[in-house]
DNA sequence: GGAATCATGTGAT
DNA sequence: ATCACATGATTCC
């Protein structure tokens, strides 16, 4: 496997972006307590108040003091909901069936048989590509049945993030192909285009339990969070939430099947594979579409 | 309260 | 068999 193709250097449009809003995303999270001022966030990198308002509101579609309020404890435990809802429940009849806006990225998922599994992606063809968004780099896959894999890195780490998620399934063979792979990022990044009518075509590989997992995770609405333990109820394992918590972290298609929507128990936000600030940026860039 | 500790299911090696 | 976990509950100070 050979990922040499170069990534096009305007990859993240108007300079480093991404780089800001993160840093903020961090210093907004570090110390939402204190509920730190545009112009402190503004002196500590070294920008204006007014730029940095704006570049931050293209980006998440909300004001930095909103998106300092969607980071607060306080308002994922409402997005738990814990209104006595049982909210999977609720979400399945609402999310597949009704005509609500509860549900986000429309989706028709396609598990791989078992034995699809166990050959590490023996026979298969994925093509893959390199593509801005909102979360910084975002590494696309996709076999021709829909697709397969989702990654982010920050830029300069394309390498990385290629071989992990490559890692996952060895056998395949893998070709750089972002002609085929823009559309699926282009569809996947603007929310304008989540339509019923046009579901995204989404493979799922991994073993029985993983796909248990992602397809409850992918129940979950949009602006809304569960807990690891409340998946492992729905799947019918109550005791076995630290393995939903292993599951949820293998998600090869992260943000499509939202694993940044499982939190800890009390609303705290644990771990993410890319980045505990990425899982942040996705609640707040959320928030701001709902 | 908060840190340390344990019980725990699954998958990888 | 054994180990590592994106957890959660319990038990100490």
């Amino acid at each position: 496997m050979n990922i040499t193709t170069s990534v096009p250097t305007d990859i993240t449009p108007h300079g480093s972006d991404y780089e800001t809003v993160s840093r903020v995303v961090e210093i907004l999270t570090e110390d939402y307590r204190d509920q730190p001022s545009l112009d402190a966030i503004a002196r500590q990198l070294g920008q204006s108040p007014t730029q940095l308002q704006k570049t931050f509101t293209r980006w998440a579609g909300l004001s930095p003091k909103a998106f300092l309020q969607a980071v607060t404890l306080d308002h994922a435990k409402r997005l738990l909901g814990r209104e006595g809802m049982p909210l999977l429940e609720t979400s399945y009849e609402l999310g597949l069936s009704g005509p609500g806006r509860l549900h986000d990225l429309f989706v028709t998922h396609e598990a791989m048989s078992p034995g699809e599994w166990k050959a590490r992606g023996a026979g298969l063809t994925i093509r893959y590509g390199f593509h801005p968004s909102p979360f910084g780099v975002a590494l696309v896959m996709a076999t021709d049945r829909g697709l397969a894999g989702l990654a982010f890195n920050d830029a300069g780490q394309e390498k990385a993030s290629f071989e992990d998620m490559a890692g996952r399934w060895p056998n395949a063979l893998f070709v750089e192909d972002s002609a085929t792979t823009a559309g699926y990022a282009a569809r996947i990044f603007n929310s304008d285009r989540w339509r019923p009518d046009e579901p995204l075509r989404v493979v799922l590989i991994g073993s029985d339990f993983q796909i248990r997992v992602w397809q409850a995770l992918l129940k979950i609405p949009m602006g809304k969070a569960v807990t690891y333990s409340d998946v492992a109820c729905d799947i019918g394992q109550p005791t076995a939430s630290r393995a939903v918590g292993a599951a949820v972290g293998r998600n090869p298609i992260s943000f499509v099947v939202p694993c940044h929507r499982a939190l800890g128990k009390g609303g705290t936000l644990t771990g993410y594979h890319w980045g505990l600030t990425r899982k942040r940026a996705m609640l707040g860039w959320e928030a701001g579409k709902a």
